[in-house]
RNA sequence: GCGAAAGUAGCUCAGUUGGUAGAGCACGACCUUGCCAAGGUCGGGGUCGCGGGUUCGAGUCCCGUCUUUCGCUCCA
């Protein structure tokens, strides 16, 4: 964990208009942030590398853009809203977090199995002649203990449903539930642990339903595959990718842009023939981190980390990690889950999911491999590897984002040596023709020196600078980022080498 | 959520036993220089995170709260 380093690069992101705390002037929102000037430029650029790598790069992909709200039922068939509406409950000593529907679902289990027993005891006593149903109905001490659980179950699930969790609590009180580890009764309340977001859709109460915001952007992929896979005339293999926003209330949201709680998933559902997901889903493996790679950092910055215990969706996951400075993290998960989904929302909608593949004359619902990468964490590892401290032959220090070109918020800053004798009207000439290609920076305030430093820490790879002789033959000099380096060309190269760079591993 | 630390100008920070808020950098205008930041002059900017309390008086003391960082915990 280089935390120091770490905090620079959080500074950095504030002080140069890539990241600014959500709401900063009311005191800030946990775990939200927005993307200042610079890194929206630079977000949007991540964005349309991924797009152009994975929709323009193959034509058996289509890009969908579906809506943040979605029927509830899509969360139902997902597993989302089991999965993710928990009523917690904590032991204070021993610091241990419960469901508490585990807890008393737990207490009925125990009762249940002095019921068994006491069953298995009759049967022993009286042998063959044992009517197990009758001695269920008439025992006194069965009933009793089958009315408790009755008695439980109807205090129980009333009060989940209608979410009076004080009365859960009291449940598990009275019950005499203890904590398995600390062995106490010592509890807090039972807070209702919802991972979603829900809002009402409708204006008027009555009339309104409880939706939820989206916590991952796949859903809308999967009900809307017979949709593009129709209208495209889409052919298995293919894929629909997605640019999107989601959202998730994580109880402990932190570490910068990392993991928050309005975040942004670029994600494609490759759907495939089952039985080969095995193979595409190396196949995506390989290509994914190919594409990270191709950004240009050291390849030692990625790994996977391969899945021992798997989702309920999934037969294969594995992760693309990063190097952060507070360690390897999750950056794109890739999973291979096959026919979960679309299996789900087929028996849940009642509508067929099914593709007739006619090479060999069957239908069936596709498998699915599932690359997702989180955009902000693709934001921060590029920040993260870009950040350098450099120091100068001279001995002074400077601070350059050695940011891919293609990724840089400007691709050249255009800059007069001084702003008079003509210099900055050619400036803006130059300025007036790069434009419509390029996000170009004019400026032509304090030393020349200083506005490199200054281009240097957003990563603008070229600096163009105006001298007295570029009015007298139309060259300027260029010079790189990186090596600081400068040459002299003729005004109309410009745009073919700032071009040049624009490509992957440039 | 629990524990610890922190919050004063855009940034980094100073601010004495409680007595009318400061510096450097940054920012703006003008002048000067002109190829790797920090020349000159002038100027703008802070209800000291927010809300209470104690006090004649609070940046300073007390309580609460929000935010951030770190450690636990959680992460389909």
């Amino acid at each position: 964990m280089n935390e120091d380093l770490f905090k620079k690069i959080i500074a950095h992101a504030k002080e140069y208009g890539f990241v600014f705390q959500s709401s900063e002037i009311y005191d800030g929102m946990s775990a939200v942030y927005d993307y200042g000037q610079n890194g929206s430029e630079l977000k949007n650029n991540i964005k349309a590398y991924w797009w152009k790598a994975m929709v323009q790069m193959h034509e058996n992909i289509v890009g969908l853009d579906s809506a943040i709200f979605m029927h509830p039922s899509v969360w139902k068939a997902s597993g989302h809203v089991d999965a993710f509406n928990d009523p917690l409950i904590d032991n204070k000593d021993s610091k241990k977090r419960y469901r508490a529907d585990v807890l008393i679902e737990d207490h009925i289990a125990k009762i249940e199995g002095k019921i068994n027993k006491e069953v298995a005891k009759a049967a022993k006593r009286f042998g063959e002649a044992f009517d197990e149903a009758q001695f269920r109905e008439t025992n006194p001490r069965v009933l009793a203990n089958q009315k408790k659980i009755q008695d439980i179950n109807d205090r129980f699930w009333p009060a989940l449903q209608e979410e009076r969790l004080d009365d859960v609590k009291a449940l598990i009180e009275e019950l005499g539930i203890a904590c398995p580890v600390s062995g106490t009764k010592n509890w807090t309340d039972v807070r209702q642990f919802n991972l979603m977001f829900d809002t009402r859709l409708g204006s008027t109460s009555d009339s309104s339903s409880k939706i939820y915001l989206r916590p991952e952007t796949a859903q809308g992929i999967f009900v809307n595959y017979l949709n593009v896979q129709k209208t495209g005339r889409m052919k298995i293999p293919f894929g629909i990718a997605q640019i999107g926003k989601a959202f998730r209330n994580e109880i402990v949201a932190r570490q910068f842009i990392f993991r928050m709680r309005e975040f942004e998933q670029m994600e494609m559902q490759f759907f495939v023939r089952p039985g080969e997901e095995k193979k595409w889903y190396e196949y995506w493996k390989n290509e994914r981190i190919k594409w990270h790679q191709s950004l240009g950092f050291p390849e030692s910055r990625y790994r996977f980390h391969d899945h021992e215990k798997l989702a309920h969706y999934a037969n294969a996951a594995t992760d693309i990690e990063f190097d952060f400075p507070m360690g390897f993290k999750e950056l794109e998960g890739i999973h291979s889950r096959t026919d979960f989904d679309l299996t789900a929302h087929s028996e849940l909608s009642g509508k067929k999911l099914q593709y007739f593949d006619p090479e060999i004359n069957e239908s069936y619902v596709p498998y699915v491999v599932e690359t997702s990468v989180g955009l902000d964490r693709t934001f921060l590892s590029v920040l993260s590897a870009s950040y350098i401290e450099e120091k100068l032959e001279d001995g002074s220090e400077r601070v350059v984002l050695k940011l891919p070109p293609v990724l840089a918020p400007y691709k050249a800053a255009i800059l007069p040596l001084i702003k008079k004798d003509g210099l900055p009207e050619k400036a803006r000439e130059i300025m007036d023709k790069l434009k419509f290609d390029y996000m170009c920076y004019y400026e032509e305030k304090d030393a020349i020196g200083k506005r490199y430093r200054r281009q240097d820490a957003i990563g603008t790879p070229y600096c163009i600078t105006v001298d007295h002789q570029s009015l007298e033959d139309n060259t300027v000099t260029i010079r790189e980022r990186d090596s600081m380096k400068q040459e002299r060309i003729p005004i109309e190269q410009l745009s073919g080498i700032i071009a040049g760079r624009l490509r992957p591993n440039n």
